[in-house]
DNA sequence: CCGAACATGTAAGCCGTTACATGATTTA
DNA sequence: TAAATCATGTAACGGCTTACATGTTCGG
């Protein structure tokens, strides 16, 4: 359960309501673990019934915002979840499939949906290079900071790596090029 | 849903009985898109009442071996799908969030499951090495190999992208190193 | 002919997605 | 004060995982 852990960073960096929390994930966690508002809200009831986080003030029902904090427990929860044995990543890109079906059924316009994704690689690399130049300039950062940059950096490096491959793929996909 | 159309494509390499398609994708498709054979019998279920494969022989209900092939509606299908407009793939990666949520209540033993992960890499691409120099020694390949060869390079890279960044993430964690 | 391995299948639970609903707050 | 927006939530569905169940074939 990887989006509870990483609500509970999220809180622990700033305590916040779900919806702040939910805009604060579109730019920064939600990079490598997407998640709705709906999910959010269902998962911050869940860890509030598991006694990690609290909520503050109304508790009036629908509309109205409920500041959450990190409990005592929640904290530890997190530091044992960290260093708790990982099972392997599941790897699941359809990109590859539609290649290995290409190489069945094409020649086909493969090209126009690879083309498509380069573009959004190619956009997505850009802003994480903005977001580094705003965040991580600072020549003499904390370890905190260190880690932080590590993970923008595998970002960016993934997004370098997609282009490349994309590129490549164009080019075996224009030889025999259906037109 | 792209596993439908990976057994499609799996099923057009080589007609099959569903364990022996749950046996292929383990060392083929698989690599990019695992499934168990719990859901490669349901989503056979699925297609057949689709209409884009047939079972061929005993019908005679559990236990027997049933073979499927593809029907011409399954190609078909699967020709629509590889150029269908591909929507954002979702990274989700774990590790990633482990080393956020360090950042907050670190220095912890993280550099341990990082090391294990690298052992896991490791391992995958030398696994990827031999199937390359097994399946892809041909020196003049043609569109389809060259496509799967592409594909299984996509896995190439990215296993040695990942041990990469486990090292740089352990000389990171090592400089606070707990003890 | 009996037990092990094989082949197929069922069931429950979790997580994520999508669509929709309702109460509160802001703004024109 | 009505409409738009914000904040929270409900409901339904689908795919994936895990555990289990049932029938068939094969080897000793």
């Amino acid at each position: 359960m990887s989006l509870s852990h990483a609500l509970l960073t999220a809180l622990l960096e700033h305590p916040c309501s779900g919806s702040e929390l939910a805009d604060r994930f579109d730019r920064s966690i939600g990079y490598f673990w997407p998640a709705t508002h709906q999910q959010i809200y269902r998962e911050l009831a869940g860890i509030e019934k598991s006694g990690w986080i609290e909520s503050l003030p109304p508790e009036s029902g629908r509309g109205r915002k409920r500041d959450y904090r990190v409990l005592p427990a929640g904290e530890a929860e997190l530091k044992r979840w960290v260093v708790e044995p990982q099972n392997p990543r599941t790897v699941r890109d359809e990109l590859l499939v539609r290649l290995r079906a290409e190489a069945i059924v094409g020649p086909t316009y493969l090209q126009v949906g690879v083309e498509q994704r380069m573009l959004r690689h190619q956009a997505r690399l850009a802003h994480y290079l903005n977001l580094e130049r705003r965040d991580f300039s600072n020549p003499d950062p904390d370890r905190a900071q260190r880690l932080r940059h590590l993970v923008l950096q595998a970002g960016i490096d993934s997004e370098r790596r997609w282009i490349d491959f994309c590129r490549t793929t164009l080019s075996i996909l224009a030889e025999t090029n259906p037109r």
